[in-house]
RNA sequence: GGGCGGUUAGCUCAGUUGGUAGAGCGCCUCGUUUACACCGAGGAUGUCGGGAGUUCGAGCCUCUCACCGCCCACCA
């Protein structure tokens, strides 16, 4: 064996083993009857390549799979990509500008899907790759993709069911537009920046202010306002005004105000309810209402009612029968000239149709200019606040009046939170159920249309409503009445409208690009179906994931079979996105044997997110991102993995040290020469070998401790202690058993009692193949290599799961050699402490013992000798002169250091440990003359403290004696 | 505004039913004795954020304050 694992070449040549043995195909391992274990990977983005909050999510499913195939479990880990409508459509349209400013309208929408396809194929096999590097277990075999055949299958079959259901519907009303994508968004895809007035002279952006704006009154009306106030708020002086004061934080928007709103209560404007304010800049008649929603603590208490453009705004309007008069493109441009919303009961000024065109931002200032210009400004105020942005574009989203599709969420959302409720799917931790909760309880509707080109197309065609089919064209040129068909296929669709319309109307599909306005019925008995445009959220297919990718809506044997799945594990940051859409949709669409709705999986595991050293997500934009390729590289996919696994229980942050990767890939290091001592001392493997056979105490012992660490690991897995699993490998392989069974165990194999030698070897053998095994979920690489290094056949990967009995432990090994490891600390650090040169040869001498310790010294003479470089160990009645000591509970160790020791300074250090057991048996003491301790503590833990001051006093009184020692000699 | 976390050694963080405070890295001393210098031996370092309470006993439970962070909703 080499000196160090060398895993940039082993890693690529045992994963090859692995494919080419099929070791991850569902089943393998399988024991017959074997119960199920099957978890669904979270798709990455097909476009995407591993980051940290992959590796870690992925190396925590692989060790789950690894330790149930070990176990001879029936598993499946179902792997895949996710088309990513957003995201992927971002990337492609980037590199298409990369490579000479095509833009995606330029192409057309068939050559740029057919483009994005293309994209797909390239870099699909980069991600799946990097999870390969990573080790991930999955049955390749059966990777999937969101927009496949089969899934694009489901994704139909799912819409069409629940729009006969009612619970898919077009509605028209305010969602949240991005302008940059020119699509709407959910409300999980908007968040929440805050503004700040910007700095500079004119300031860059006009933003983070509250502006105040007069709006005349109409018909030269007037009234008095109160402008001073005593202490209790009563007026005391008034003012006449034409006007009213408006504040807002979007100025823009006032070309499309409808309406003035105050509260009805507000007294300073209630006489002004009713009555009309002209519009500046557009001359526009709009009316005075009282509405709640006006807050007289707000501003001036006035607001201004733009319902095209504001969510609350948009409920006022329908309250109060207000207009809706939408004023920009889908770029958020200003869109005011030809816009005959706009200009129906408005005579604009020159100057405001001059806007037209222009972007959101710069109309905004020179609508603060004209108010200037006009005598109308009122002041302004700093005032930071929050503005909703896309996820992605990170560009300030608009409300925006648009037909979209939505997903009655409320409904589907009541049996998901009741599964969660029932214990039939739970969170770990369990804090999260309460986030999910809180959701779903407030739970919108869900906009599920999106305006891109790269997704999965709404499965609606549209036609004329019969009853307008005979009119001419030009009287149906505005809005014509349209018929939805729901179906999965065109044929299916084109079926439907035929039953529809009946014999005596021909249809058709009209392939052209969608307009309604061109949605007329041929004069006669023609009509022309158009499907929708619009594609589905991208979570709309995520949502079918764990029964999509299983075959659905096939009654496939792998479905019977792995439904619902075992375990969910994600990051806290797709709860909403994703958990609770998969749960929804599990729930409508999947039952058990009984017929009763099932949950997608029993548990979901919620780790934390990879964060960089701010505790910022990190991300490309930020450039903060630390690339796990680059980590694998040079420190090897097993240090990655134990890194993030000994990090996994960290709160919602784990901020990643590079040092630690090191240390874990010297970790495997240190095994890995454990593996080589093993070797060179040709201890082989013994098949026959039965763990309870071994008589040395030393062999003994850590048979005892494998089967603690194993238990201990098994314990952690089961519960998702990751971190507590992989603290329990490191502790018995580094502390355990290199530190100590290593050499506790070489005066054995280095001797001549050839039995001894025979059973240390095995037992070595053996308890090495025990760790490889049970080390093997984290570090899968390494192991693989070891497993076949110390004589075992098969895969590691294959390798039976270590199951060692409790009774393996023998107390008395355990007594026997912790004793002999507590002594030989004692020596060291005796050693150490009175800077015993390193070569020299002293003696030990053992007193104040009783005969079992006597022969317990004896029995592990040669071990304590050499562990601790001693010429002799010797029992005796008084301690030699010139001796320095250190007690144990049974016993005092003196070293004869006659010539080389310093006595004022060995009394020093006697004071000193004499005085810190001089506290602890003082607390002790106290404790226990308690009353209400002795009767109100547990008798275990009395007794517990009762020993504790018995060995305390024992020590102090031993090295008493040694003090009473020195003081007849000088010093 | 609602909710959830965090505050423990110089740094990054563990600490599972309350019962002698731990790890890794870093630091100091010593050491190349044939598994390993990606190493070994020894060592130093903590009013467990502040305060109060419950308890025989609190890092852990309760209350409160402070600071840091996240999520949701919304403030014209």
């Amino acid at each position: 064996m080499e000196k160090t694992f060398d895993a940039a070449s082993a890693e690529p040549r045992i994963t090859a083993a692995w494919e080419e043995a099929g070791a991850f195909r569902a089943g393998a391992n399988a024991k017959t009857g074997a119960e199920t274990f099957c978890i669904v990977i979270p798709p990455p983005n097909v476009t995407g390549s591993l980051h940290m909050g992959h590796a870690l999510n992925n190396t925590l499913q692989d060790i789950l799979i690894r330790w149930h195939r070990m176990r001879g479990h029936d598993v499946l880990w179902q792997p895949g990509t996710d088309h990513a409508g957003i995201a992927t459509q971002m990337v492609v349209e980037r590199a298409l500008a990369n490579e000479g400013n095509i833009r995606r309208t330029d192409m057309g929408r068939e050559d740029f899907v057919k483009r994005v396809w293309q994209q797909k194929e390239e870099s699909e096999g980069v991600i799946l790759g990097q999870l390969k590097r990573l080790g991930a277990s999955c049955d390749w075999s059966r990777t999937r993709f969101t927009m496949d055949e089969g899934l694009s299958d489901a994704v139909l079959e799912v819409f069409v069911a629940l729009y006969n259901r009612g619970l898919i519907y077009r509605d028209k009303r305010l969602v949240n537009w991005d302008p940059h994508f020119e699509t709407a968004i959910s409300d999980l895809e908007v968040e929440q920046v805050e503004v700040r007035p910007q700095k500079g002279n004119p300031p860059a952006k006009p933003m983070g202010m509250l502006w105040r704006f007069r709006y005349p009154l109409a018909d030269g009306a007037t009234y008095e306002a109160p402008v001073k106030w005593d202490e209790e708020g009563n007026p005391t002086s008034h003012e006449t005004r034409d006007y009213i004061v408006v504040a807002t934080t979007r100025p823009e928007t006032m070309l499309g105000d409808t309406g003035v709103a105050v509260h009805p209560e507000d007294a300073r404007y209630a006489h002004l309810v009713g009555r009309d304010v002209v519009l500046p800049l557009v001359n526009r008649r709009i009316p005075i209402v009282a509405d709640a929603y006006a807050d007289p603590e707000q501003g001036t208490g006035a607001v201004k009612i733009t319902p095209a453009h504001d969510f609350n705004d948009f409920e006022v309007g329908k309250r109060a029968g207000l207009r809706v008069v939408n004023v920009m493109t889908t770029k958020a441009a200003m869109y005011l000239s030809g816009n005959a919303e706009f200009l129906e009961g408005a005579d604009p000024e020159p100057e405001a149709l001059a806007l037209d065109g222009l972007d959101r931002y710069e109309a905004r200032e020179r609508i603060i200019a004209l108010f200037e210009a006009h005598g109308l400004y009122d002041g302004a105020d700093e005032h930071p606040h929050q503005v909703p942005h896309g996820d992605r574009s990170k560009v300030a989203i608009e409300p925006y009046l648009t037909d979209q599709w939505f997903c009655d969420a409320a409904t589907l959302a009541k049996p998901a939170l009741q599964a969660v409720k029932d214990g039939r799917t739970k969170f770990v931790p369990q804090n999260w159920e309460k986030t999910y909760f809180q959701w779903l309880d407030n739970i919108q509707p869900w906009c599920i249309s999106r305006q891109l080109w790269w997704g999965h197309q709404v499965p609606i065609w549209y036609g004329i409503d019969r009853d307008h089919l005979k009119q001419p064209p030009e009287a149906a040129s505005g809005h014509v009445p349209m018929v939805e068909f729901c179906a999965k296929t065109e044929t299916e669709a084109l079926a439907l409208a035929r039953g529809y319309y009946g014999d005596a109307v021909m249809v058709t599909l009209d392939e052209g690009p969608f307009a309604a306005t061109g949605l007329t019925g041929r004069e006669g008995l023609t009509v022309a179906l158009k499907r929708d445009e619009d594609v589905l959220d991208t979570w709309f297919s995520s949502a079918l994931w764990p029964f999509s990718t299983l075959g659905w809506p096939a009654e496939t044997e792998e479905l019977k079979r792995y439904y619902k799945t075992d375990v969910l594990v994600t990051g806290f940051d797709i709860i909403f996105f994703w958990v609770a859409r998969m749960m929804m949709m599990g729930l409508e669409f999947m039952k058990d044997g009984d017929g009763k709705p099932e949950v997608p999986f029993h548990t979901v595991y919620v780790h934390a997110l990879v964060r960089d050293e701010h505790g910022k997500k990190m991300s490309k934009s930020l450039g903060n991102v630390i690339d796990p390729l680059e980590l694998i590289d040079e420190y090897g996919a097993d240090a990655v993995r134990f890194t993030l696994t000994s990090m996994a229980a960290m709160g919602r942050d784990i901020k990643l040290a590079v040092s630690r990767v090191a240390g874990y890939r010297n970790f495997g290091t240190k095994l890995w020469n454990a593996a080589r001592f093993c070797e060179i001392n040709e201890c082989r493997y013994d098949p026959t070998f039965d763990p309870a056979s071994p008589t040395r105490p030393v062999n003994r012992w850590i048979v005892g401790e494998t089967a603690r660490m194993v238990a201990a690991v098994d314990a952690a897995l089961a519960e998702y202690r990751f971190n507590d699993a992989a603290g329990a490998l490191y502790d018995h392989i580094w502390k355990t058993f290199c530190d100590w069974y290593v050499e506790l165990a070489k005066p054995l194999l280095q001797g001549e009692d050839e039995a001894a030698k025979a059973e240390t070897r095995a037992t070595a053998n053996w308890a090495l193949g025990q760790i490889v095994a049970a080390l093997h979920p984290i570090m899968p690489f390494i192991t693989e290599e070891l497993w076949s290094g110390i004589g075992r056949e098969g895969m590691c990967a294959h390798a039976p799961w270590p199951t060692l009995p409790a009774d393996l432990i023998d107390e008395t090994a355990d007594q026997e050699i912790g004793w002999t490891i507590r002594l030989i600390e004692g020596v060291r650090s005796l050693r150490a402490e009175m800077n015993v040169p390193a070569g020299a040869q002293i003696e030990l001498v053992l007193t104040g013992h009783d005969p079992a310790t006597a022969m317990r010294l004896l029995r592990n003479s040669e071990l304590v000798q050499r562990l601790t470089r001693l010429r002799e160990v010797a029992v005796a009645e008084h301690a030699p002169d010139g001796s320095v000591t250190f007690a144990m509970e049974d016993c005092a160790v003196n070293l004869p250091l006659a010539g080389v020791i310093d006595v004022s300074a060995e009394k020093a250090r006697l004071d000193k440990e004499m005085g810190k057991l001089g506290k602890e048996i003082g607390g002790l003491q106290g404790k226990l003359a308690n009353e209400k301790f002795l009767a109100k503590a547990p008798e275990a833990v009395v007794a517990e403290q009762r020993d504790r001051l018995a060995t305390a006093e024992a020590e102090r009184a031993r090295l008493a004696q040694a003090m009473e020692r020195l003081a007849g000699l000088s010093g």
